[in-house]
Formats: structure tokens, sequence, C-alpha cells
RNA sequence: GGCGCCGUCGCCAAGUGGUAAGGCAGAGGUCUGCAAAACCUCCAUCUCCGGUUCAAAUCCGGACGGCGCCUCCA
């Protein structure tokens, strides 16, 4: 059973879908103004993991929803600069964004919807109206906000203190307009030179918060919800303003958990525009690191810890994800015939310890140490020629079941299909060097394994032959 | 001012009452033309001080240190 720490009871629950079999859950996506930053990637990478470990470990069905923001002031202010349509503006950051995702092996999710499609427009006027029946709302200027004082449970999931929030709180001075401070905006009235709908709600463009609350309900179905994922910054407001949106107008719980995943720093600090430490995968690229050495370094904490991102993890998760690798190509060379009950042991011990793990509130650290032990074990039994290859294919199966889980090794493996020489190349070297070798030439086969290495690419001899490999 | 989190080997990181997982790095050894890979051995008593307990890294209190939210933010 998969145990969750849910944020709304701040307390570790099992979890289980409502109905179907089916876990429908929610994440937040990203606001398409620029290309993400590894920070948001950790919260898209744990939420896969979520993902993954509901599909593959817990068998059940996902129908998982992840919105692109399209309209807010970064994305008008970025097309006006661009001199581009919103849409057409927007549309060239969802692709980069797709492109990073890809690369960093996530999963698609059933659902990406954009805030300003028709459909999801229409749902949020809508929704907007029904909080207008139910008395949540006023009108001023032309905006619609919401009234918090009418929901007397505002503020459940960020534990607001009514009363103890003013000294030293920043209020929004500047939202004049508000009757409570705290009230906020659910429909912006339209302005000149801004992008406006009129769907029923009135000419403007959605608040914040609105396109979560009435996505999630459009395209996941009646609430409650399974599961509403995001990064921990935005369990307020913006989460507690959804939960105010949805549940003010179904009168229904909305969502069941909320999972948070903590922040990501760059050596120790915050990232931030001013310290010019706010890293995107491109750049990571370009100081040599690989996609997969990244995933692998989000998963060797749990979510729920703060995790300090430094090239010297980097570094260190790109040597622990080859020990994995080289251990994969090292089982292909097992060919002996029969069985070993202490390699399936081992295999059905890593296989229940990477499962207790996950199950555990997601505990990725624990999974991956579970896969080491593996390792490690199996290892000393090609060593000691105490494994057939019936017993390596079971280790083999055994990995794959958990790289379903954790997406790394594939991910590493697809990149390592694609050297920086080219494949031909690199045999045609191999070649050479062993009738070097054959002839006793040490000198000039260590030359070409000299030049490969500059041109990054290493070579194994084994006892089977000769491997080679990305640096 | 309010709410909350964290402090485990040189680095990263599990463990949250039963006597310290795992990875990286390092030392010695085996193997190897050399190298690589692999294996074996070695490498911490958990920030500090008190307390509870037969037993605490794990619970309680305090100190010190670091951080988050209350404002756009993954």
């Amino acid at each position: 059973m998969l145990r969750l720490y849910n944020t709304l009871t701040r307390r570790e629950e099992e979890f289980a879908p409502l109905r179907d079999n089916t876990v429908r859950m929610y994440a937040c996506g990203p606001t398409v103004y620029a290309r993400a930053h590894i920070g948001n990637f950790r919260t898209f990478v744990c939420v896969d993991v979520l993902r993954r470990t509901l599909k593959y470990v817990c068998g059940y069905l996902v129908r998982e929803v992840v919105n692109y923001t399209d309209v807010d002031d970064k994305t008008i202010a970025g097309a006006q600069q661009a001199g581009k349509p919103l849409r057409e503006y927007t549309e060239h950051w969802i692709g980069a964004f797709r492109a990073d995702a890809g690369q960093l092996g996530l999963e698609l999710p059933e659902e990406t919807p954009r805030a300003t499609d028709d459909l999801n427009l229409r749902a949020m006027s809508d929704m907007i109206l029904t909080l207008e029946r139910n008395g949540h709302t006023y009108r001023r200027d032309g905006s619609v906000y919401f009234k918090i004082s009418t929901l007397p449970e505002y503020g459940k999931l960020a534990r607001l203190d009514h009363e103890g929030m003013r000294d030293g709180a920043r209020v929004d001075v500047d939202e004049y307009s508000k009757d409570d401070p705290r009230d906020f905006v659910l429909w912006k009235a339209s302005k000149p030179g801004e992008p406006s709908w009129d769907f029923g709600a009135g000419p403007g463009r959605p608040g914040w918060h609105i396109e979560c609350s009435a996505m999630a309900l459009r395209l996941l179905g009646e609430a409650p919800i399974d599961l509403h994922a995001g990064g921990i910054d935005l369990i307020f407001p913006h989460h507690e303003n959804e939960i105010a949106q949805s549940e003010g107008a179904t009168k229904r719980e909305f969502a069941r958990f909320w999972l948070h995943v903590e922040h990501l720093f760059v050596e120790n600090e915050k990232m931030s525009k001013s310290l010019g430490n706010v890293y995107t995968l491109a750049e990571i690229a370009a100081r040599g690191h690989r996609a997969s050495a990244l995933r692998y370094l989000l998963l060797s904490s749990h979510y729920r810890k703060q995790l300090n991102f430094t090239w010297t993890g980097m570094d260190q998760a790109e040597e622990a994800l080859r020990r994995i690798v080289d251990f994969l190509a090292r089982l292909e060379t097992v060919t002996a015939a029969g069985e070993h009950p202490a390699v399936r042991q081992a295999v059905d011990r890593a296989r229940a310890d990477f499962r207790a793990a996950l199950q555990s509130d997601l505990n990725t650290a624990a999974a991956l140490a579970a896969i080491f032990d593996l390792v490690r074990d199996v290892n000393a039994a090609i060593d000691a020629r105490q494994i057939a290859a019936p017993d390596a294919m079971a280790v083999r199966a055994a990995i794959d079941e958990f790289d379903q889980v954790l997406g790394v090794v594939s991910l590493r493996q697809a990149e390592d299909a694609q050297p920086p020489v080219p494949v031909e190349e690199i045999e045609r070297m191999i070649e050479e060097r062993k009738a070097a070798r054959r002839r006793r030439d040490f000198a000039a086969a260590d030359a070409i394994r000299t030049s490969l290495a500059d041109r990054g690419i290493l070579l194994e001899d084994n006892p089977g032959g000769t491997r080679w490999k990305r640096k």
C-alpha cells in the first residue's frame, strides 16, 4: 500500500484512488514565458516518479492533467516585447518545455491543456458564474473577486492564522480595490493592449488561480479528485485559492491528497535571477553534463527535503549512474548455463526493498540503495562465476522494472547510443587496436585508446573482448 | 510578529525507539601487457547540553547553526 504525505493533514496517509482503480491527478505546470529552470524540473521529475509509481508499482491507471499557463502578466509582456501574438509566443516556450521534458524522460501526461483554449476559458467563466450564484464573489471595475470571508474553511491547506498574520506580513497595498487585502481576483477586467475574452464573466482575462480549478474539474470529472501536486511555494496562495474556488463552486471537497515538492537550491542559495544562479537544462548540458545525471541527482534525495544543486553533486551523479550502466553491460557477458538460487534471492530481496521504499512516501534514495545492493551482490557472483545466463536475465528484468519507475537508466542508455564519435569509426579503431595488441605493439594500442579518450570514448578490455562507452 | 522545516562519514544521502543503508571520493590488496571495470578489506555513533527509557541519531526541553512560507515564484 502506498503511503503519501498529505499537506492537507500534515501526515503520511495510505493512498488509493476513490473510483475505478484510476488515479485522477492534477499537477500545476509551467508558465510558458521562458525556458523552465532545473528547480521547476525538480518538481516535474518528482511528480513523474509519483505517476510512474502509481502505474508500475501500485498497478493503478493514471489520468494526469498538467496545465500550461499561457496567459498572465509575464506571458503578455513577453509577447508584446517579441512583437508576436500571445498564442504564438507561448507556443514557442511550450515547445522548449516539451523538449526539455523529453530529455529528462518525463512521461507525457494524459492531458496538457492550455489556459487560453476556448473550452477552458468557458469552463473558467462557468465556474465564476457559479461562484457568483453561490455568493462568493463581488465585482469591481469590471473585475470579479473572490470574497474569502464567505468561506470559513479558507486557509485550511496553508494553515493560515487569521488573526496572527498582520505584523510583518507584507500585504499587497496597491490592490486598493479589494474589500479585504487577501481577496483574490478571479477574472481581470480587460485593459487596452491586453488580450481579452468573454465567455460570460465579462470581457477580460483569467486571474492566476481559476484556470487550475476549472481545468482540473473539466478534465478529471467530479470532485474530489484524488491528488493534486506542485511545488511547495504553491501551497499559498495558489493552492489555497484553488480550493476556495473549487469548493465554493461545487460545495464538495476539491482534492483528497495534496503533495508538495520542496525547493531546489543552487550552491546553498535560493535560485534567483539577481544571483545569476538560475540554470536551465541547456546550461547543464553546456557544462558537459547529461540530462540523465540531473534526473538521477534529483532522485537521490527525498522530495520533501530541500536539495542543494552543486556541480560536484552532478559529477557524483554521473559516476553513480555509470556504475549501474557498466553493470548492465557486464551482465551481457554472462553465458553459462544453469541456475543459482543465491542470485534469485538477491533479486527477490531487491524487488521487495525497492517496492517498500517507493511505497514509503516515494523514498527514491532508499530505492536506489536497493539497486546498488543488487549490483554489488551480482557483480560478486559474476567474479565468482556463481551466476548463469537465466539468472542474469532475471537480474536484468528486475532492473528494467525498477527503471520503469526511476526512468534514469534507459535515459542514460539512450544518450550513450549517440556517442560523440560515429559508431563505425569506434569499431574500426577497436579492430586496429586489437591487431596492434596481437602483435604486442602496446604503444600503438595505447595511442588508439588515448586518442579515442580525448574524443570522449573510453575503451575497456574485458575477457570477452573490448567494450566502448561514452566518457 | 505568526506558522513551519532542517542539522547523520571529506562530499551526497537513507534511517525517526532496539544498537548507523546506499552512492561519490580516499587507502591497501586481487585481477590486468598497461589501463579500465569488478571484487575483498579499511574508512561515522549521528551539531552541542540536559532529560525520559532496560534501550535514543530517532521521544521531550534548551542552546547553537542553516533554511522556508506569510508577496510573483516549482
